[in-house]
DNA sequence: TTTAGCACTCTAAGGCAGTGAGTGCTATTT
DNA sequence: AAATAGCACTCACTGCCTTAGAGTGCTAAA
């Protein structure tokens, strides 16, 4: 996969990346002679340009249109980025601004978070929760609804909150309620959401609680409220993918905006993503997401005060500002997860 | 705005504005003719719609082009659409089946309602919760996050829950929070969220609440956890409106989509449609969302346990399948209500 | 009042030449 | 030996023309 290049071919790879990034349409040889600083002739930016296309980096829609970056040149174009560009001043003060101002409840952060990056970026924000059933238990609370409902809610030391309607088959009383929430309390104190929910089936098969109706009860249902309601994924800013030339036929429009939808699917592949530090580069048909549709996606994790991680990046097309959006994500990632850690 | 019209005129402008539903064209005279069971011939057919198009209820995109009904057409058809065709029992039955399944929180039936009617309508579904405001208060909880943060947790009576982090200047003992809770759980009980917040907002005043260090503090941060925090909306299947041939070009689609993200503007829109009981039907510019678009919107009410009410409905093209769609959603509302009312 | 007939209009689609951007190759220059 | 100038060639794009066809409006006849 490592490509061996002179320099001058490099400058010229770039300059053309560069430049298609800019334009969305065919460089031709032209076009990079005038604006590339060191002057060549653009015959000689002809011979470079056909020989990077053998090399299977650049490609022609037709003979007399220009040259079009392939994936390999955009991973090449990215691993090689010497220079990524500083993150402006400007969209620091952005950036803390309105993750700062969001209030404080976790939701609302991660949502202004992805705000912010769809803004700065043009392209789509996205930001996955960190797992609710890595968070530390906090507290149960049983609420009596009606006659044969019960709200369990639960919390997490880190204050997510987690509610869920019960339906139970006969009445129960108020006073039972406070006994099981106390003896849950009891019985989860100190653990993971998931270790808890281990610690109530393994609980369930204790004999000496079998027999006790109000325990095997209070089992029965906190197990229902223990088991995860799937997690949270906040994408924002999907209309602009619209303004971006490539997807202006409907067709590919269309699959891109479906994979939006699929937020449950579309988070069983973003978790592949969770498992490497810094900023995660995919382009192309290296991206989980949507694999057909020509789009990238870069991410980084973020960790909060319980030291879970939760996953923040962006998603736009494969001719995307890396060099921008690169260091937006990666400084974000770092001020949330600064953010979250204050406590 | 009535219209004066014969029963042959009467017919045949149906039987252009079911055409053109169907098929997205502009409708010629000899079509009208042939699919019309009542033989007329296409000349004759013309001078109708010649009449038709005097009245503004048709137009052409130009000479030699068929015929497109205006949005005084659709709104005449739908007005005198007699046979509303019924429910078929099969889509009943789908209803029915989607909308018991998906769990018992409110939250879930409702996302889940807004999928059902996008999916069987091949629109856009829509579902407005019914506001939280109007619920009647059940309890309300503090748990202490840290040392500096409460989370509140805030019930109402149909199991409802909305839960709020909040920043306190000192560190308050458990102690002290339960006590404030009882407080509060004494003040508000009975009352709806929106009267408990007025309350709150009194009792602040009194003289002898203001000396009591704990019970002022309890008011200050009840009043943060009662502000509302915005209804939900649950819009679903957007991307099927990527398959209406009229939304082909980028422009107007991204109008669309615009308005789709900006969820509060359009709350804010569609509770203007809260107001009339039964079936309510919105076309192209009386549409309160995104006047530009050319879209409909056909919504119906529907009331929880507590009386208070919820919308929702289908948002599609002008050119929406109203025979099939209105019957829907009118069922769906009515199911809804059912199943919100069983307690 | 309805309909047949006919001239007319306008779009959509196809064919065709001209233009220009861009290429690849070769001969020449440095 | 590398860079470049020159040149023939390719091919999409544009504008222009023609043709086909769908649909209309009007008039005269049934």
């Amino acid at each position: 996969m490592d490509v061996e290049l002179s320099a001058r071919s490099r400058q010229i790879l770039e300059a053309i990346v560069e430049e298609y990034i800019a334009t969305a349409e065919p460089v031709g040889s032209s076009a990079v002679a005038r604006r590339h600083a060191l002057t060549l002739s653009s015959a000689t930016v002809r011979n470079v340009m056909a020989h990077l296309e053998e090399m299977g980096l650049l490609t022609s829609p037709h003979t007399s249109a220009g040259r079009i970056p392939t994936e390999k040149a955009y991973r090449f174009y990215v691993d090689s980025l010497v220079g990524l560009r500083q993150i402006s001043r400007e969209e620091k003060k952005q950036i803390i601004r309105r993750c700062r101002q969001s209030g404080s409840g976790l939701s609302e952060i991660l949502k202004e978070t992805s705000r912010t990056l769809s803004s700065l970026s043009n392209y789509v924000g996205i930001v996955v929760a960190p797992s609710f059933t890595a968070d530390i238990f906090r507290q149960i609370e049983f609420i009596r609804i009606g006659t044969h409902r019960v709200l369990a809610i639960l919390v997490s030391t880190s204050g997510l909150v987690q509610n869920r309607l019960i339906e139970t088959s006969d009445d129960i009383p108020e006073n039972d309620l406070l006994r099981m929430s106390n003896y849950l309390n009891e019985l989860m104190q100190g653990l993971t959401i998931s270790q808890a929910r281990e610690r109530i089936l393994a609980e369930m098969k204790n004999e000496k609680v079998q027999y006790d109706r109000m325990m095997s009860r209070a089992l029965q249902i906190s197990e229902q409220a223990v088991t995860t309601g799937g997690e949270e994924i906040f994408v924002e800013g999907q209309a602009r993918i619209l303004d971006q030339p490539e997807f202006s036929d409907a067709g590919r429009m269309r699959d891109i905006f479906r994979a939006f939808e699929q937020k449950g699917q579309m988070l069983q592949l973003l978790n592949r993503c969770m498992n490497a530090d810094g900023v995660q580069i995919y382009i192309g048909s290296e991206t989980p997401v949507s694999q057909s549709a020509g789009v990238s996606l870069i991410t980084s994790r973020f960790v909060t005060a319980n030291n879970t991680v939760g996953l923040l990046g962006v998603i736009g097309p494969t001719r995307m500002g890396y060099s921008t959006v690169i260091p937006m994500v990666d400084y974000t990632a770092r001020l949330v997860s600064r953010l979250l850690s204050e406590t």
